[in-house]
DNA sequence: GTCTATAGGACGATAGAC
DNA sequence: GTCTATCGTCCTATAGAC
């Protein structure tokens, strides 16, 4: 049973998704979460602070996905384990789409408002962890630092791919088998 | 000797570096050009033309400085030809931070306009074809699909990378080093 | 906490002179 | 080709009732 604050939030990453982050409006916000507009000025301070909450907001949103398991599949294998939890960003699917989108557009905007930069780089490095995680699962001789580097760089490689999927540049089973090829480079090189 | 049409996709380009896509007002680029408003007009149709030429803009500028040869470098061997075309693209000099930052904007709109897709699609396709021709250069047994396919992972990384950077995620000699093991590990994973 | 109504300003785009 | 002046709209944010 979420508050209004939570519904608001959630009609902004809806939104976000949709038309972007300079399209965003606060008129057609409101209209979206159905309330009215000033009901969205008692619950946040301007248009940039819904910006910054949606932004914290997205983030728990994709660790939560990131985190939990998968229901069908068995997945025991920590090495699949870390290509599903990679891969699963990477679908044509209303939800991931959504998060992914509104993600490229917070990441972004970061560029130019100092504002979202903190809460972005935490975001950030808590995904990157959660991926070193896997790896040293799914080959526990690497040197942490080793795992660190391929986090980063697979997490990198996604945002990459994620982003030219989203704007057209590539399609998405191609996006797929490229990462797919990377994580395998990827361990090669420790066994190497 | 540019006419007033380049310099105010000049200006553009400077100016989305510094605000954003989402920060570009016709008047501030008028102002930034030094023209008046009215003269925006005259040469574009509207601020969704004016961003569409200024991508156009944009892929050329970076075509050229990343077929330049250095030169103060020998850059003989085609391996290190390679590795210095991409890390060219992470440096903290205010021309290549100006065009990846522009670019980044531009590949994050054209999620939401659909007019700037086919253009984008164009010169990434253009891009990667120039690395995948290095990376032909660098190991002349490799298949052509598997060069291409190792120079779609690099340049997506580095566009990854680079947002990261800019967005402050990343430190910029992280995201080299990052960028330098990937270009060996794509190599390396043809020898074996 | 939630609404209606509106102030106040910014911005895209045009008219028309030179 | 380039300017000055301005129109009309859209949008953020607030005032004030309930």
């Amino acid at each position: 049973m979420p508050d209004r604050r939570t519904e608001i939030l959630r009609a902004a990453t809806r939104l976000i998704a949709r038309r972007g982050v300079r399209g965003l409006r606060v008129g057609e916000l409101a209209a979206e979460a159905g309330v009215s507009t000033s009901l969205i000025y008692y619950h946040f301070t301007d248009r940039a602070g819904i910006l910054r909450e949606t932004l914290e907001f997205i983030g728990e949103r994709a660790d939560r996905y990131t985190a939990e398991p998968e229901p069908g599949a068995p997945a025991d294998d920590p090495c699949s384990e870390l290509a599903q939890a990679l891969l699963l960003e990477l679908q044509d699917s209303a939800e991931v789409r959504e998060n992914s989108t509104a993600w490229g557009e917070l990441r972004a905007s970061a560029v130019f408002e100092s504002r979202l930069r903190e809460d972005l780089a935490r975001a950030t490095h808590t995904w990157v962890h959660e991926i070193a995680g896997l790896l040293g699962r799914a080959h526990p001789f690497g040197t942490a630092p080793a795992h660190a580097a391929s986090a980063e760089r697979l997490t990198a490689l996604l945002e990459g791919l994620s982003i030219r999927w989203l704007s057209g540049s590539l399609p998405l089973d191609r996006a797929r088998s490229l990462l797919d090829e990377a994580i395998g480079t990827e361990i090669a090189g420790w066994r190497a």
